[in-house]
DNA sequence: GCCCTATTGCA
DNA sequence: GCAATAGGG
């Protein structure tokens, strides 16, 4: 069918090494970009206030992107299903290309809008884009999906190496009358009243050309100490790149192929493997979601459902969102996140252990909190991620690995700059627990877990 | 991807 | 008295 082709962008708003445009271009049609904010489709999470600052931004920059190139980005709200079918028939398309999504809710929308338009006789095709190695495509010998990580990642790393990344297209050709377009200041995604995203501002600049430089930036300036200092939270070794992965800034085959060319062309082979298996996490993030679309919901291991959690204190949570507790480490990574919508990971760790361990808080709180405060989280590292640390997740750390914030922060910020930086103020607090008695608490609250087994 | 405790070896 | 280490949660 000719017509325009509608490239549908979700969690990858860049336009190199995006198969999906890449495929509207060859068509030799026009194409028009769209966006659409969906907040109102069955099972698919509302993001949260960091999320929308980023998304906002880099949005603007797509845009502007698209606009070099001799089109726009067309923005749309509403239930996808319903919004994207519009545009289709609005523009008479005849196509609709788009990278697919690994979420159960958002797999669902985009299966009925394929059978839907195709049978409109509409062209539709997904590609492969956010994920190196798609779930369905890493096994186990008896054609099982994988729980623990190291085999996981051995099993990705003995398939095909991932696919290069596609170049950046010089010109995006739109047809001669661009479909209407909501106003992007009109969804308000900025905070206003008040406005607390100036530590955002301070800290990021959303948008694929900062996202390339960053990448850039790591593997020439960064990635020789990786390996040794990426747990020092003081040190700024890390990449920085969760924010761009989460929103498609950069693609993870760009990362892979510019980290394997940077060790290939220097002496940092140990730092290039670490790095790459964190990639690595993230695909098994993904692929867990895939298989348990109720991770942010559900216990992995259903023993855990046994866990005796105390009433919910919203004092000591909220002391804990706050940054309030008189950990030093803890209060210091909590305001590292409130300031800056990100936490070292190191950190992160830390902050959850303590959550679930000492205050004895239900991960589903602090993935929560995460959720609306970091500009990185997404729907399968985030929670994946929180049930690793509670035990509960694929091969999550033992419930009785409670980590001390107290040794954490002498082993990994022994001159004590990141607490310094954050909460310099810290020590002047009574901790609003103790230390030992509550890790005590939580190894005896274990029990039930095991008992259930 | 940890922490705690007890024990051992050495001073 | 301290550091290193094993064993176990």
């Amino acid at each position: 069918m000719t017509g325009p082709s509608i490239v549908w962008f979700r969690d990858d708003l860049r336009i190199a090494d995006n198969p999906a445009l890449r495929a509207a271009l060859d068509r030799g049609e026009p194409v028009i970009s769209l966006y659409v904010l969906d907040a109102e489709s069955d099972g698919v999470r509302p993001l949260g206030g960091a999320a929308r600052w980023w998304l906002h931004h880099s949005l603007a920059s797509l845009d502007a992107r698209l606009r070099e190139r001799g089109s726009l980005l067309i923005l749309r709200r509403g239930p996808a299903e319903r919004v994207v079918a519009e545009t289709v028939r609005d523009a008479a398309a005849g196509a609709v290309l788009w990278n697919r999504r690994y979420g159960e809710a958002e797999r669902a929308v985009d299966t009925a809008l394929k059978a839907g338009l195709r049978e409109d006789g509409v062209e539709v095709e997904s590609f492969a884009a956010s994920v190196l190695f798609e779930p369905w495509t890493v096994r186990t010998g008896v054609g099982d999906h994988y729980s623990v990580f190291t085999p996981f990642w051995k099993a990705c790393l003995a398939l095909p190496a991932p696919r290069a990344p596609l170049p950046e297209p010089r010109e995006v050709p739109g047809p001669a009358r661009a479909p209407a377009t909501d106003d992007l200041d009109e969804w308000s995604l900025l905070p206003t009243d008040p406005d607390w995203a100036e530590g955002l501002r301070e800290t990021w600049e959303p948008g694929e050309p900062a996202a390339r430089r960053r990448l850039r930036a790591f593997l020439d300036d960064d990635l020789g100490s990786y390996d040794a200092a990426r747990d020092e939270p003081a040190a700024g070794a890390t990449s920085l790149l969760s924010p761009r992965l989460r929103w498609g800034e950069i693609s993870p085959y760009t990362v892979w192929h510019e980290t394997v060319d940077a060790a290939r062309s220097g002496r940092h082979a140990a730092s290039a493997h670490r790095f790459l298996s964190e990639l690595g996490w993230r695909e098994f993030a993904w692929h867990t979601l895939f298989h348990f679309p109720a991770l942010a919901d559900k216990n992995l291991k259903p023993e855990f459902d046994a866990f005796p959690w105390p009433r919910l204190r919203p004092t000591m949570l909220e002391a804990w969102q706050r940054g309030r507790t008189g950990i030093p480490l803890v209060d210091a990574g909590m305001r590292e996140l409130w300031r800056t919508g990100y936490m070292h990971n190191r950190v992160r760790m830390v902050v959850a252990s303590f959550l679930i361990k000492n205050l004895m808080i239900d991960w589903r709180r602090g993935e929560e909190w995460f959720w609306d405060t970091l500009v990185d989280a997404d729907t399968a590292n985030n929670p994946f991620n929180w049930q690793w640390v509670a035990g509960s997740g694929a091969d999550a750390a033992p419930y009785f690995r409670i980590f001390n914030p107290e040794l954490q922060a002498a082993k990994f910020d022994p001159d004590g700059r990141y607490v310094a930086r954050w909460a310099p103020d810290a020590d002047e607090r009574d901790q609003i627990v103790d230390l030992r008695e509550t890790r005590q608490a939580a190894l005896e609250a274990y029990e039930a877990v095991k008992r259930a087994r």
